[in-house]
DNA sequence: CGGGTTATTGAGGGGCGTCAACAACCGTGG
DNA sequence: CCACGGTTGTTGACGCCCCTCAATAACCCG
C-alpha cells in the first residue's frame, strides 16, 4: 500500500470512473487522501462482512466480486475491471455485503468514507452518477439473474465464456487471452460443475467456436458462441 | 383513476414507504399532484420498454414485476406490496425496463417524474433513503441470484414458498391464505416448469408441510420448509 | 524431478423438462 | 339449473441433461 504519486486530474480512468462528474477542488482532496494500492491475483481486496471503510476505484486489472452461497458454496456475482467501483454496497451496520479478490494483478485507488461521502453530499454530478450506477448494476443483475435461472448449463458456459471476454476486454476479438479463472471458478460464475465447464468447453472446441489451453482462451467463433448463448 | 382523497399525512402506509423522510411541505405538493390508482388483479401497471412518466408506491395489494426473459419467456422478478416503489428502475432513455401486474386487487399513488425529482433533488433524507433502498434491493437480488442458479428445483419451490408468504404478509403464520398466482407463475418465479411446481407441491403436502387446494396455500410447517429450502 | 493442484474424460444414476392424458375449475350462455 | 368450452392443475411415462464419483492426464511450484 502506497501513496500515489500521479494525479486525480491527469488519471487515464478518470473518464470512465465514478468520478467523472466530480469538481476538480474534490478530485485535489481525493488526490491528497486517497491510497494507490497493489493486489496480486488472488488477494483478496474486500470480505463479506468485515467493516466498509471506504470504496475502491478500479484502474487496472480484474477484480471477482463473489458471496458465500448456498451450502457455503462460493457464487461470482461479477468481474469488475478498469473504472468499477468497488465496496459500496453494504447493509445497515455499514458491513460489507459482497466479497472481492483480484483474479489478475489489479491497481486499486482506495478513497475512505468520508471523503467519498463528502464528495457524494457537495457534488451532484457524481451522486446522480451514482444513481444512474445503481441503476445500470441492477438491470444487469436482473438480466443474468433470468439467464441463470432459465438456461441449460451449455447456454449458460456459452454466456459465462461471453462474459469473461468483456470483463478481460476483448471487444469481438479473435485473438487468444490470458484468463487466471479456473474451471471451478467459471462453474461458480454461473452455479455449475467445474467437470461441466470442461465438457462444454471441450465441446465449443470441437464444434470449432473457441480454442483453450491452459489459461489462454481465444473464441474463433463469435457469431456461434452468441448463437448458442442465445444472444 | 382518481385523485386522491386521502391525505398523504395521514396515510397509514406513509412510515414504511420511500417517502417516510419526505419534509411535510413536499408531501403537501405530492396530495395535490399524486393519482390515486386502483388496478384489478391481472392488470399491467408498467410495460417493459414504455416511457417511465412516474412512480408508483403501492398502498396496498401485491405486484408481480416481470421481464421478459430467455427466449422470451417470462420471468419474475420481485412480489412487491405494502410500502413498497415501482418504477424506478429505468435505462438511459428514461424506459421501463421491468413489466408490472397486479397479482392481487392492488391500491397504488402515482406520482409523476416532475413532482419525484423535485423531491429527490431537496430531501436529503429521502435521497438517501432511496440509495438505502437500492443497496437493499441489489443485496437482496444478488442472494436470489445466488439461489436460483445453486439449489435443485425442489430446494427453489420451497424458496418460492416461503418468498410468496412473505409478500403475502404472512410471517410465520400457519393460517390458510388465497394466492392469485397460477402454478406457471410460481414456476416464472424461479425458473422451471408448472409441472415441476404441481409435483414438488404434491411431495409437499404428503411431507405435511403445505396444504393447497385451488388458490388457498397453507403452510402448516415452517421449519421443515425452511429446512428443504436451506434457510 | 516429484507432489499438489487443476483439467479432462467416462460411467452411472437421478433430477427435471417435455409430452400427453385426464381431472378440476371457471365464467358464459342456453 | 345444467351444459360447455377453455383455462388451469395433477399425474405418469420417457428420455436427456447434469451432478457425483473416480481414474487419468496435464500443469505448476518448489
Amino acid at each position: 500500500m502506497e501513496k500515489q504519486t500521479m494525479s486525480c486530474i491527469t488519471c487515464s480512468i478518470r473518464h470512465c470512473s465514478i468520478l467523472k462528474n466530480c469538481r476538480h477542488e474534490f478530485l485535489e482532496l481525493i488526490d491528497q487522501t486517497k491510497y494507490y494500492m497493489k493486489f496480486t491475483k488472488g488477494h483478496q481486496l474486500i470480505r463479506e462482512g468485515s467493516a466498509a471503510d471506504g470504496v475502491f476505484v478500479i484502474t487496472s486489472g480484474v477484480v471477482k466480486t463473489h458471496v458465500k452461497g448456498y451450502r457455503k458454496r462460493p457464487f461470482i456475482l461479477h468481474l469488475a475491471t478498469t473504472g468499477g467501483l468497488l465496496g459500496y454496497q453494504r447493509n445497515e451496520q455499514k458491513k460489507h455485503q459482497v466479497s472481492a479478490t483480484a483474479a489478475e494483478d489489479t491497481h486499486v485507488c482506495f478513497i475512505e468514507n468520508k471523503e467519498f461521502d463528502l464528495i457524494l453530499q457537495k457534488n451532484v454530478g457524481v451522486r446522480e452518477d451514482l444513481t444512474r450506477e445503481f441503476n445500470k448494476e441492477l438491470s444487469k443483475i436482473h438480466m443474468r439473474t433470468v439467464r441463470l435461472a432459465q438456461m441449460s448449463v451449455r447456454e449458460k458456459v456459452a454466456d459465462a465464456v461471453l462474459l469473461i471476454s468483456h470483463a478481460y476486454g476483448m471487444n469481438n476479438s479473435t485473438k487468444p487471452f490470458t484468463v487466471n479463472l479456473s474451471r471451478e471458478d467459471i462453474g461458480d460464475l454461473i452455479g455449475c460443475t467445474k467437470e461441466q465447464v470442461s465438457k462444454n468447453f471441450s465441446d465449443f472446441k470441437s464444434e470449432k467456436v473457441i480454442t483453450a489451453s491452459g489459461k489462454q482462451l481465444q473464441i474463433v467463433n463469435y457469431k456461434k458462441l452468441k448463437e448458442i448463448a442465445g444472444v
